[in-house]
DNA sequence: CGCATAGTTTTATGGTTGTCAAACGATTAG
DNA sequence: CTAATCGTTTGACAACCATAAAACTATGCG
């Protein structure tokens, strides 16, 4: 089991989150994993109907802007939000963006089309 | 006195919003517009030093997001934060994206930097 | 080792963006 | 109308980004 390098906490800088968080793509994996806490890279890519190397380009953009933290088990990478991170340095930012995006129709549309499934077989994390 | 074109609050879309706030020159307008509530577009422009075709780009891009207002007063065009139409769409978004604006050390030092004149000759408006 | 799986990196491409300069439009003052 | 002011729009350019195909890395299984 390994972690991947992430930025330390104080090192988020908030425009960086802001834009990770501006992409729908992206905006629809956080949902997700505000939902089922934990999510493997190929199981996003695939109900997102992305390319699996535009999905990775996503999991790195939320990764080095501090959104999520990526650690791996075998082959599998299991992405998981820093909540406690991002709220400690940005207070109240994260669970804001998840409300705003549940009101936001457009999400809402795109999440629904697509459902969320894939909470069967993911293995469960500490918790 | 006229209004510019805004976007309906129904129609605010979430993303654009991010979008529109992960610019380090319009998160420091929108800091600015949270301190004192109404700003030209050239006052602004000039304490970011940036051009002021730049500047108008951003000031479009705020204002198309549904972020910001203008109201035009002769030849004066003043903006302002759509608090309470964010807050309507998207609770408590604006106000953590403040905080955390005011937590950033990146946005800070800039912000320390310019200083946040301009407070004077800026005439009130309404409440 | 060979083979399959899970992601990443590279390369390429079309689109967007931030920036400035210059031209334009709109408003106010004479 | 002319001149000045404030801001927008257009043109140009470099940088970045989302996307996908292909090549590559890393892990697990025999």
């Amino acid at each position: 089991m390994r972690l991947l390098p992430h930025p330390a906490t104080e090192s988020i800088q908030l425009t960086e989150v802001l834009r990770a968080l501006a992409d729908p793509v992206r905006l629809e994996i956080v949902v997700r994993l505000s939902v089922q806490k934990e999510q493997t890279c190929s199981g996003v890519g695939e109900e997102l109907g992305v390319h699996k190397s535009t999905a990775s380009h996503h999991y790195r953009m939320l990764r080095e802007s501090g959104v999520v933290m990526t650690r791996q088990v075998g082959r599998l990478k299991f992405m998981r939000l820093r909540r406690d991170d991002l709220d400690a340095r940005f207070p109240g930012l994260l669970d804001s963006v998840l409300a705003a995006a549940r009101a936001d129709d457009a999400v809402l549309a795109t999440a629904r089309a697509e459902g969320v499934r894939a909470v069967e077989s993911v293995p469960a994390h500490g918790g």
